[in-house]
Formats: structure tokens, C-alpha cells, sequence
DNA sequence: AAGATAGGTGACCGAATGGTCACATGTCCA
DNA sequence: TGGACATGTGACCATTCGGTCACCTATCTT
């Protein structure tokens, strides 16, 4: 498993992408905290959480006897990088945020 | 199915990636063009293509016989702009750089 | 018209994935 | 010290996913 398959493979499920935004949101979070936003056992969240971890998504803490959440957007930006062109990317900025206010009206 | 998961599920696998990195290189490929350089039968590049497409990620045209596949960077700029503020952009685009030139080192 | 070429559909199968549970470890506090 | 709390492990099961195949339609060329 490579290093890019790892974080395309985290962000392919609802649920991980709903924590990156949680995290995005408010970072430093605990998975108990991170669990009672969601409806599904602890043990199913941990298991996204690690998924994340590996790769690369979210970093972690260890403070006592609580694991602390935080996201990491540098893989983010990577995948941006791969497939947008830098001498192109204003355009391609500008249709984004277009579709982004389009469906905000609708 | 929304239709940002079908976008994160479209590149959740790598032929689906390679596809794009193929169009990203050079637009307007066919089919069986796109076939040629992947080991896999063509209904398999088919399935993945279609994914793509249902995804936004890549549109098409058919000429003749022909259909046409063009990537479409949006999607992927929508990814960037959900994670990444834009207010601390510049500092992660410089950490992301660093990171593919390591890579690039070693 | 007829063969060759480009693309398309639906069924099928093994492998990977998402989620749960019984059980276990480490840390805090009364 | 003992119980409550926060996190961790391995097995298990239903569903989804990647890939192939038999068969089909549309377009081009001679």
C-alpha cells in the first residue's frame, strides 16, 4: 500500500470525511468526544480514527489517559497539487467558487 | 449516494488515479487509447471510466464511433478548498513543496 | 453489403471494507 | 486500593468493490 493510496483510501468514506471536519472545526479532540457526534459505537470510530492516523490525515497526542485529535492538511494540498496546474489553477478557482455559490442559492 | 462521495469514491482507487494522471498529461484520449497502457481488459477500464465520469472528474464527447474523455480539475479543487483555509494557504502550499522535494531526494 | 473497429450491458466471483462485540490494558480519583 | 473512565485488540459478518466474460449495438471502410 503506498503512501497516496493510504489517503485516498481514508477519504473515500462518509464518516472519515465528517471527522476531518469535525477537526477542521475545533482540533485536539478526545475519540470519546469525537464519538458522540456520530451514531455508531466507539469501536467503529476507532477504527476510522486509525485509518486517518496512517495516513497521515490527522496526527495524535497522548495526554494521561486521552489520545488528542489533530488534522493535518498537508496531504490535502498534495492531491490539489497533483492534478491542477499551476499556471491554470486561477481559472479552475474561479469555476470552483462559482459552483460553490450556485448551489448555495439553489 | 451524494456527489461528493462519488467523487472521493472515484479516486479512492489507483487505476482510477493513473486514468486521471494519463489525462492530466494529455486531454481527449479514447477508450481504447486509455486501454493500451493499463493491464486490464478493456470492459475493467470501461467500469472505471464510468466512475469517473458519474463523478465529474472526467467528461466526455463522442465523435463518430469515438468518445472522448477530458479530465475536469474542479472537483478536485472543491477537496482542497473543504480542508485547507484560505487564510493559512500559503504556509501549508510552502509545507507541501518541501515535502515533494524530499521525496524527490531520496 | 460485409468485415473490422469502437464502445456498451448484465451477470458473476473473489477480495476488501464498514461495523459490532467480547474482552483487555492503562490512567485517574475518592 | 478499587472502581470508574479512556483507549485498545482480534474475531466475526454483511455489504461493497474490482475485474472478467459472453454477448450486443453502432460506426467506419472497402
Amino acid at each position: 500500500m503506498t503512501d497516496d493510496d493510504r489517503v485516498f483510501k481514508a477519504l473515500a468514506d462518509p464518516t472519515r470525511r465528517f471527522l476531518l471536519d469535525l477537526l477542521f472545526a475545533r482540533d485536539g479532540r478526545t475519540l470519546t468526544e469525537l464519538e458522540s457526534g456520530l451514531e455508531m459505537t466507539r469501536f467503529g470510530v476507532m477504527k476510522h480514527l486509525r485509518l486517518l492516523e496512517e495516513a497521515g490525515l490527522v496526527v495524535t497526542r497522548k495526554s494521561g489517559r486521552e489520545k488528542l485529535h489533530f488534522l493535518n492538511p498537508v496531504p490535502i494540498r498534495l492531491i490539489h497539487d497533483r492534478w491542477i496546474d499551476k499556471y491554470t489553477e486561477r481559472p479552475v478557482s474561479a469555476l470552483a467558487e462559482l459552483k460553490a455559490e450556485l448551489e448555495d442559492e439553489s
